[in-house]
DNA sequence: CCACGGAGTTACCGTGCGGTAACCTTCCCC
DNA sequence: GGGGAAGGTTACCGCACGGTAACTCCGTGG
């Protein structure tokens, strides 16, 4: 069945997102990409000009949607511990209902390549940013809080892939709520270093 | 030169660890480990009997020893909260000393595969339970607790990859106490889900 | 001094993949 | 209805990689 560009176009993006995510950047050959979009390979090199090219493509999209879903969900929130859970909530949706693109941003083989790690980080470092600023400590350098925060979005790309791995148990509301109990507790319990955590 | 099988051996297994460190499973060749050695491409298929059986080698040796030194150091703690602080304190310090291997074991190119992401998964898995036998929610089921735990690992891996990017700063210490209070008290506040939490 | 065996090398094979040139087919529009 | 794009295919190239066969080098024991 002949498609016109634009639509053959946002098909193979499509497409590749799913094998992709299956199987990985390496062990995804363009051909494994054609056919499963029921084409030959040419015609991905018609609107791609190189395997990295289309790679890249994903990556930015997928970045840039799933920055802009916490951003949306962060933005109306009453307070930081809202902020939180909103934020939380937002990152295990987008897990759920775009299960192939987390996987493609996140999954490996997308890391090991310094240009689409890149891609991931840049992602990982918008969010760390944005719970480092909640991080209140009294004495702490900076640096200490950032690599608190990146622990966290660290956390949570674990705790999704965990979840996707239990097959999606227990829900979404749930798992946002646990965690961000977790993390704000957690935060709070970092203002005072070494007082009240004794045993 | 020269050298008996034995150690010939113990020196490629040394080499592939920096070798695949450096580019991950897929980019590196045999012919870029077996000249790292000093040496051409069938030496090495005399000690090991293909690419594959080399890397899981590898990623058995690096998974036990990294098991077996945080076995170690929270084998003799007085309490939880210690064993929380010795238990991530043992993890930075292989993470520090053992760079390579842990970016072997963790770093991707390993987790695509569902061989080799066993290793680490197992890995994973035998910390997470330790983790989650600490976690003490009253009205919580199991599995919540387990993907909680599975997310603390995460953290710790994702704040690990994040020390080593900052050029190791803060110290060992400093990290392994800012994350410890962070876990610890992030699990007392779960004792009381929703109360407590509030702003 | 020479035969034997362990250590290493050169040179090669097959295969699969990224990427491309040349050709075919369908449909629209003058 | 015929010609020209737009959309698609077949068939190929070059290359790098995993893996191997055949050969060489060198120390050692009889």
């Amino acid at each position: 069945m002949r498609l016109p560009a634009a639509e053959r176009r946002t098909q193979l993006l499509e497409t590749a997102v799913t094998v992709f995510a299956e199987h990985g950047y390496h062990a995804t050959s363009m051909n494994d990409v054609a056919e499963a979009a029921g084409v030959t390979k040419p015609v991905l090199y018609q609107h791609f000009s190189s395997k990295r090219d289309l790679f890249v493509e994903l990556l930015t999209e997928i970045g840039d949607e799933l920055r802009e879903a916490i951003a949306k969900a962060t933005a109306d929130a009453p307070g930081p511990r809202q902020q939180i859970e909103n934020g939380f909530r937002a990152y295990f949706a987008f897990v759920g209902q775009r299960t192939d693109a987390f996987r493609v941003l996140f999954g490996s083989g997308a890391r090991r390549d310094p240009e689409f790690a890149a891609f991931a980080r840049n992602v990982e470092d918008s969010i760390a940013e944005a719970i480092a600023s909640l991080i209140v400590v009294e004495g702490e350098p900076v640096a200490d809080r950032s690599i608190l925060a990146h622990g966290i979005v660290g956390m949570t790309e674990a705790a999704s892939r965990r979840w996707l791995a239990d097959d999606r148990t227990p829900d979404i509301d749930t798992l946002a709520e646990g965690l961000s109990q977790l993390v704000w507790s957690g935060m709070r319990g970092l203002r005072t270093p070494g007082s009240e955590a004794g045993r």
